[in-house]
DNA sequence: CTGTTAGCGCATTCAA
DNA sequence: TTGAATGCGCTAACAG
């Protein structure tokens, strides 16, 4: 019921192939044709059809957004919902639509999210808040589906990604605890079987050994990303090794656990025992003392994995990995 | 160059018709057959394409998802993802795809958001994140486009909403204080040119009213939701009343601002002070003492919005104003 | 039960 | 410079 292009041909005494032209740019039409072609169109209020044009054009120009389960990451939303932002921002100056897309209703659909791009002749993806161990995962690297993952460390033929430098950001972390002429920095890590433990864990070693101290294992204490966990964790690595002076913890939540227990310990902070987290979560700012942090650039994120499959769909450019620096976001703590 | 149901009725040996009825359900066809089509099908991983149905059918099966200026909401994109989620999932049941859509980019392409729908042919929207003085606003509300606003009070003829009954949620937060014995509340309310500081107010006299107890104008102070703001309030009404003995705050970031200070005077919590807050933000559970709250069913308000829409699409229901009861957290520091 | 035909709204040859 | 005809992949009358 919407107004077509017949209507428009129609109402300007024209055929269709002219008010078809005139829409799109040509160079052969009448500049009184056009001029009263376009009048026409607005008077009746015409918008052509993307769906129809996409059936002629064989293309949609429109890409999907997979947010794996939507709720299995808790705590990640903020993290989840700037890159989203950043992915539909730049994704629509580029002239995308951006479909939305979960496993948990493709699971409950039973169908997998390759066959509902097929149907949707979604030309690319851009894949989020999946865990290496989903079994989607395999789906993402095998499909011959041009796509993007953030946080994905999948390199194939069509399959690029989007991360932050963990061990260049836990470097910058602890480099800039041993500006502040700290030696015996303590780390508390998450579990060894997130990629981003490990990375992190090589950043703590690097940054060390680039001033020559020794890596003292009785330093490292493992967790699980979460506040109590840091809250135990600081308390077993205080009693193990008193005489810390800073502690640099894998993710805020742990961070924030640690002050608590710091505090209760009647460590001041950071006169007695400096503090630094990662990933910059909201809360970091309005803690006291104001939490030091390592974050990613989580908007920025969107915008590059973005870029990256336009790259891939328009100019067929090969997919590649895109590394982006951490950034140290100094406050009180430390 | 995906497979069309040509090549799977020329593989199968019989007309698109069949293929077309094989694939929707008609009971007309032979069982032998159905089944050698839908194998075909299988084996040429056939998937119908939804742009063509959509042309032929007049109907997309899908909507927007309009969010407003993605950055304009710092603070509270932890709220709109969660409604994000809720909408999603219950879109992708309902059988509906969603589409992603901002003012942001609007503006730039110098669309009005009537016209990026019109193009896409989608048949409703979801408004979320907006505020009431935005520009859009009056677009949202004079389109004929079927529309569900999220927090929007805006009824029409096409246009519904979905919020939280902030009168009764501060309420609850009041008569839970009262409940505890506290006859001396305080409350440090937003600013009042938003909507939602002038219901809370109203849920804060109705519960005092409710026990009999005279509002006292002295107990109320006025600031920003911010955190530094619920510092400032909390300093200003003690100075004033120092005999409360709990707090009711219309944020939660006011209320940690208010706990920062309570603490540094020397308050304890609850056991001199009690203290409420409003939004149940994640940071509430982790500070010390874990803040009491009342907060909005986040994920439901998506559902309900997206139940709403599909009843106004389907089933041609009124647009109606669907109002959520809040939800008590109690923690420790009430 | 199965096949033939027309047409959804548009872009694009090819003629005029 | 403009117009008539064709087809993108699919559904729905209608016929057989």
């Amino acid at each position: 019921m919407p107004v077509t292009i017949r209507d428009v041909a129609r109402a300007a005494g024209v055929s269709i192939t002219t008010v078809s032209h005139a829409f799109n740019g040509y160079e052969d039409v009448g500049d009184e044709t056009k001029k009263r072609v376009l009048q026409v169109a607005k008077d009746l209020n015409y918008r052509p059809s993307r769906v129809a044009r996409s059936l002629v054009l064989q293309q949609t120009q429109s890409v999907g957004l997979l947010i794996s389960d939507f709720n299995a990451n808790p705590g990640s939303n903020h993290f989840l919902f700037d890159v989203l932002a950043g992915i539909h921002n730049r994704l629509a100056e580029l002239g995308y639509d951006v479909t939305l897309l979960s496993t948990t209703t493709a699971r409950q659909q039973l169908i997998s999210y390759i066959d509902f791009c097929t149907e949707r002749r979604l030309e690319g993806v851009i894949v989020m808040g999946m865990r290496m161990d989903d079994p989607y995962m395999q789906e993402v690297a095998d499909a011959s589906l041009v796509s993007v993952g953030i946080d994905l460390p999948i390199l194939s033929r069509h399959c690029g990604y989007v991360m932050t430098d963990n061990v260049g950001g836990a470097k910058q972390g602890v480099k800039h605890l041993l500006s502040k002429n700290h030696r015996r920095i303590g780390f508390v890590n998450g579990h060894l079987h997130a990629v981003v433990s490990i990375d992190r864990l090589r950043g703590y070693e690097d940054a060390l050994q680039d001033e020559g101290i020794a890596v003292d294992p009785e330093l490292i204490v493992h967790s699980d990303f979460l506040v109590e966990g840091g809250e135990k964790a600081t308390a077993a690595l205080l009693e193990r090794r008193p005489d810390v002076t800073a502690i640099f913890y894998a993710s805020d939540l742990m961070a924030l656990g640690g002050m608590r227990h710091l505090q209760k310990a009647g460590r001041r902070i950071p006169e007695d025992v400096a503090v630094v987290g990662y990933d910059n979560v909201d809360v970091g700012q309005w803690v006291v003392p104001a939490l030091t942090t390592v974050g990613q650039k989580r908007y920025e994120m969107g915008t590059s994995a973005a870029e990256m499959l336009v790259g891939m769909l328009q100019r067929k450019e090969e997919p590649r990995a895109c590394v982006l620096q951490a950034e140290m976001v100094i406050r009180q703590s430390s």
